[in-house]
DNA sequence: TGAAAAAATGAAAGCGCTTACATTCGAATT
DNA sequence: AATTCGAATGTAAGCGCTTTCATTTTTTCA
């Protein structure tokens, strides 16, 4: 085994330069905008390049170029497979405009959210993708300051000022609850995740409420229950839900997983679905399907989002192009098993 | 909305030292080492620190210390579970540590793999956690010469010198493969990712092969299939598996998302399981206990695995310290509902 | 009380790269 | 053949931080 050299140090721009006997700013040039290089110099250069293994050091190229070519997203957790889709085609689509991606999860804490925001950009990300448009106002502030472009996604506001790609959780939530009381629910349970800090569970819960209304039926036709996003968490809040009103005969979830917690608890609990409870899910994950019987639910455009995202934000470091508008993309009712007309006898 | 500053630049060390009237050599330390500065002195820079919400640039800093404290990893996928418990015990080890976690997926593609092996180094990344062994030896040099502490995890080698925090692949497929013939099966079949890249799929190969020959059965008892992991691959291999080898009263999966796969096949075909037809599985993820009947698997200590990573990693960075020897973790056999004895007219 | 030791601070030299600007040189134009 | 121009290259000034070393201030204790 060859040692090049001795001390432990890599090779620099400067090694490259004397090598190739031309100046730094030349293999700079070769590497960043070989264009403007004569061939026989461009040659020699990358010969040195390769001869001397050099690879440029990250923290230099970004303190003096102002820029790193890289994005940052946030998501809220990897532990389930609710945003891996979306946020593989935001990698894959970045990745054609030359930018690599960072990802952070805050596992749904706000204050680990901001922390992660922060150290992102002190890593110097050039943009940023978020999901959903709640968070304290501060942190806006923060990044129009920093400059940095960011893109919400998973959810979309006509009336939101903020760059959003994604859909109208509230119309998609709406969408589901139509079908369930047009197939003649008339008491339904709702296990959400905690409205508080999550604008897109919000908005889901509104969606029911507006389909109730449309319906003419009162608010208190739903029972909403809030809870973390876990298989548990969905089980143990079907459990209560239907403990303490006997007489709902339909649980719509405000995702898949909750749907999949509630759906193993009915059957622990020997109800039948759909034959005797209805349950219904949101998002369309893979585990969807696998369910037995295999979930209902609104199927989210998680490849077009990530796409989207990713291409405004390459237009926008870029090009310098702001996108005129905001994109709302459709969700589709996906109907499987899990949902039927209650039992007449109910 | 008070600006602050008419031009768009950030403050920088400087400006804070400024506005506190110190050296910049004194508000470093206050970020870096407190303890060398003197009260009065401390306070008076975080004040300026905050009234100009200074946050320290990474590259710049990334430059001047020679340090990231930034760890990658690079998994095989971010799509299904298998991952995610244990990069996240990983994480909230380092962050112990004052590290922050860089992630990357490589899609199981080797190419991929070295191509952001290089990306995360090129940021800086100051040690790298891997899974399994196999890559190309070049790697393993580029990652020496550069002087990245690498630890490899979800595989252990007892022979091997590379630092290795995992389990023994072999020996937890041997254990799995013991049950399976010690209720009577004769005839398994074994769905795989490919081996040829994949030392842990060859090494649960090796497993099942060593559990046939410890009961007296040859070769020609185990039928292996290969496929890519997912779901679909998974249903896939089942039927081409049994409608080739009708006699198969067993198949064992290399992991827990081929077995759900086989498991959704196999009820499609009308094949009960286990009384028709067992499967197993590998991993113990979260969709183990949601499919129905509940897989029986092998359990994977995956927070283990990502918290010693991420402590070993810690020691060598931050300590020097070299730990002595791999680390062995245990895995569980993980008795459900899907592997029972063959059908005695079988 | 004064000398020595310890603690706190400052000055300044880089870290490895990009890029504005200056220079050189050959080709094109007249 | 002189002039102009553009392409190719070099020079050098930072980018914002850490850290060594020197200097000043404070503390310690004989």
């Amino acid at each position: 085994m060859p040692l090049r050299n001795t001390d432990t140090s890599l090779p620099t721009l400067a090694d490259v330069a004397r090598l190739a006997d031309v100046s730094s700013a030349t293999v700079s040039r070769c590497l960043n905008a070989p264009e403007k290089v004569g061939q026989a110099t461009r040659d020699k250069v990358m010969n040195a390049v390769n001869e001397l293994g050099y690879s440029p050091n990250f923290g230099a190229r970004a303190l003096a170029a102002k820029r790193t070519n890289t994005v940052g997203a946030i998501i809220p957790t990897m532990d389930n497979a609710i945003f891996a889709r979306g946020l593989q085609a935001f990698e894959e689509e970045l990745n054609r405009f030359g930018m690599t991606l960072l990802v952070a999860s805050s596992n749904y804490l706000p204050e680990r959210e901001e922390e992660q925001i922060k150290t992102l950009v002190a890593r110097g990300a050039d943009a940023l993708l978020l999901i959903g448009y709640d968070r304290d106002p501060s942190i806006y502030r923060f990044l129009e300051r920093q400059g940095i472009p960011t893109v919400v996604a998973w959810t979309y506001q006509a009336d939101n000022p903020l760059h959003s790609i994604g859909f109208d959780n509230r119309a998609a939530l709406r969408t589901m609850a139509d079908h369930v009381i047009g197939l003649g629910h008339r008491q339904l349970g709702f296990i959400s995740a905690p409205q508080a800090t999550n604008d897109r569970a919000r908005e889901r819960v509104l969606g029911a409420k507006d389909a109730l209304e449309a319906h003419g039926l009162n608010a208190n036709a739903l029972t909403i229950c809030e809870t973390n996003y876990s298989i548990l968490n969905g089980a143990d809040a079907f459990a209560t839900l239907l403990s303490e009103n006997p007489e709902i005969t339909a649980v719509m979830c405000g995702n898949d997983v909750l749907a999949i917690g509630a759906l193993k608890m009915a059957k622990k609990m020997g109800l039948r679905v759909p034959e005797d409870i209805s349950i219904t899910g949101f998002d369309d994950i893979e585990l969807a399907t696998i369910a037995e019987p295999a979930l209902t639910t609104m199927h989210v455009p998680h490849r077009q989002m990530g796409r989207h995202a990713a291409r405004y934000l390459a237009d926008v470091i870029l090009l310098k192009t702001q996108l005129p508008r905001p994109l709302a993309l459709e969700t589709v009712y996906c109907e499987r098993e899990t949902l039927a007309a209650p039992r007449a006898s109910k």
